[in-house]
DNA sequence: GTCTATAAGATGATAGAC
DNA sequence: GTCTATCATCTTATAGAC
């Protein structure tokens, strides 16, 4: 309780920032030892080379996002904030130094990863898939929600616009763009009477 | 006329390429090379640094861009028929190896680029950006087109959902995602009188 | 313009002392 | 567990012959 977690952990943390702001491809062992103060040797004797490190980031990743989404089951049965708080996972994500979601970013680089770590990947977007799909179903069922089309497919084109306008607030250097656009789109799937409140 | 155009042009076709499977830094000039059957020190010649070619590379893309849309332009002036030609630009890309949208996967790992590169790319955005908006504005004036809050916002919008689904259908590893979320969000945007025809 | 040769530095990784 | 030392390989880049 002493430390801030034990080196692996610490390990992980910093290398997760540097993936989600540089990329899988845009950092070495180096950087995060530097960040530690610590040596590379010291890094590989964690994780034994860069793809374990890859797979480990990746499969925690996806279990935090697991996490994550129980907690938000457990504090709102409500499927109007449910979503809102889905969208504020992404929203703290990218309001820290702008990084990209971690899946997000790995999707761009998959052709250059290990297959686990492409696995977990594809994890993680069934996961958000399947629990979007659920929420914006109970919500249009509830009449809340308003959406054409099938739930799944909703719940995907929800998943691309979140993953998209991190994607391009980055490169037109516009933080405030990313919930300019995703405010828009949530708006659009209010009800009437639902959307009253803004 | 004889050969596919001249070795610098072979090269940031190969490079092109490259740069939207891999990312910028998933490639190296020996990748280029041997491609090519020549020498990185050829490459060097025509490009002395990596930067060089990244700046080119972003920048002849912005150009072929905006030629695109000036092709556009003169085929068809109905707001439906552009944008579905504008979203046929991205689905061209994407149907080829998955390969993702050059500015996109720039803008995801645009911390690690020279300056002049993130110009290029903001520039590319702004593009797309402002013709979006202008066509998504003469067709809500004419009756063809239905969308709440600004053209420009939902011009924003769309770039989100284009560049989102390529990433998702990635690391989903499903092709067809790509096509059904846009699809989607496409028929959203349609008037009523006008998505009968589908 | 393209080649061979070469170099300086980065990178992922291992062996073995402490 | 962490360190020093060392490694092979990759990467970007330059000099100079052809």
């Amino acid at each position: 309780m002493a430390e801030i977690g034990d080196t692996a952990e610490q390990v992980l943390d910093v290398a997760q920032r540097l993936l989600q702001t540089r990329g899988y491809n845009g950092f070495s062992y180096k950087d995060i030892a530097q960040a530690l103060g610590i040596r590379t040797a010291s890094i590989h004797y964690h994780f034994p080379t860069k793809a374990d490190l890859g797979v480990e980031l990746a499969g925690r990743h996806r279990r935090q996002f697991r996490a994550a989404l129980d907690r938000v089951e457990q504090r709102t049965t409500d499927p109007i904030q449910r979503l809102e708080r889905f969208v504020d996972l992404f929203r703290q994500t990218f309001e820290v130094e702008s990084r990209l979601c971690l899946c997000g970013m790995l999707s761009a680089e998959i052709a250059t990863l290990p297959e686990p770590v492409a696995g977990a990947v594809e994890g993680f977007f069934s996961d958000a898939e399947e629990w979007l799909a659920d929420t914006l179903a109970a919500g249009r069922k509830a009449g809340r929600l308003r959406f054409t089309g099938s739930p799944r497919q909703q719940a995907r084109l929800l998943l691309a616009v979140l993953e998209g306008a991190m994607v391009v607030a980055r490169g037109m250097r516009h933080t405030e763009h990313f919930q300019d656009v995703v405010a828009g789109h949530l708006r659009g799937l209010l009800s009437p009477q639902s959307s009253i409140k803004h």
